[in-house]
DNA sequence: AAGACACGCAACCGCAAACAA
DNA sequence: ATTGTTTGCGGTTGCGTGTCT
């Protein structure tokens, strides 16, 4: 809905590249070539295809349009407030981000800061104090200077504020496989919890029930009891689907608003 | 009704890393 | 080790559409 069909083919230029929008005739040879064939080189795919696209002009096609695995439905608010969140703790790095944010594109993520979170956070900041420098939250991981603000307009900006850090909780485990051994009931590390992230992270994606005990050893317990933190990294979890489990959400919020601010453990 | 403006988003561009020859 | 090609990323642009005046 945006640029030209095509510009470049105009008039001579039969053996050019193609830019500008693609038609439903493109994508579908795409698509058909792509899910029938695979990809060896993008610049195959075009060829293949009988498309008079760039290989990269194919792969971005794919990767932000085509791809099945897409979701159509507009942005959550959970899926914003993990943006904001991974945002804080790892800058402007969209790939990443997208990486943890099943469905999502980088460029759709990218788009959706530019064209919406980062506004209202620059009004917000705008609206806010000035010169406050001492309660000033930390910067974010890389660049975006002109976006920083305290944490009271941060809250105002964003709904439900995520610190960039996880809580982990000393708590006993409630469930690893049905076995006792000494995951059974015992307090839990830092390594402990980032091993267990790790076996179970293929099934944190279909949402299985073994995945949700894992997510809930980290999950359960109270502020009080937490001892340690985890960036979104290290825990290599569906930030949405952490901040599903009960309680989660309600233990970060009370530590982020306690005496330590969030931002001087990152 | 129409022009101006703002917004959202698809796609391009340039660069750097990874890879192959 | 060098050179050329491909891929992936982040920044930016351009334009259709909706809203405001």
């Amino acid at each position: 809905m945006v640029r030209k069909p095509s510009s470049v083919d105009a008039g001579t230029g039969e053996n050019k590249e193609r830019k500008g929008l693609w038609s439903p005739d493109e994508d579908e040879r795409l698509f058909t070539q792509i899910t029938r064939h695979g990809v060896s080189t993008w610049s195959s795919v075009a060829q293949l295809a009988g498309l008079r696209r760039s290989g990269k002009s194919c792969r971005l096609r794919w990767m932000n349009y085509l791809r099945p695995d897409l979701k159509k439905e507009p942005i959550s608010k959970r899926e914003e407030e993990t943006i904001i969140s991974l945002q804080q703790s790892l800058g402007n790095r969209w790939s990443t981000i997208a990486a943890r944010m099943p469905g999502r594109t980088d460029n759709e993520i990218k788009n959706y800061w530019n064209s919406r979170i980062r506004k209202r956070l620059n009004a917000a900041a705008k609206a806010g104090r000035v010169g406050d420098s001492a309660e000033k939250p930390s910067a974010p991981a890389t660049g975006e200077k002109e976006e920083s603000m305290d944490n009271a307009d941060a809250a105002a900006a964003a709904p439900l504020p995520i610190p960039a850090r996880f809580p982990v909780f000393a708590c006993q485990l409630l469930v690893d496989g049905g076995g006792g051994g000494d995951q059974s009931t015992t307090t839990t590390t830092t390594e402990q919890q980032n091993s267990w992230s790790e076996e179970s992270e293929a099934s944190v994606g279909d949402g299985s029930e073994d995945a949700r005990h894992h997510c809930a050893v980290i999950a359960a317990g109270d502020s009080n009891m937490i001892h340690d933190f985890l960036t979104f990294d290290e825990l290599d979890y569906q930030a949405e689907l952490l901040m599903d489990m009960p309680g989660v959400m309600d233990a970060w919020e009370s530590e982020l608003y306690s005496s330590n601010s969030m931002g001087s453990l990152n």
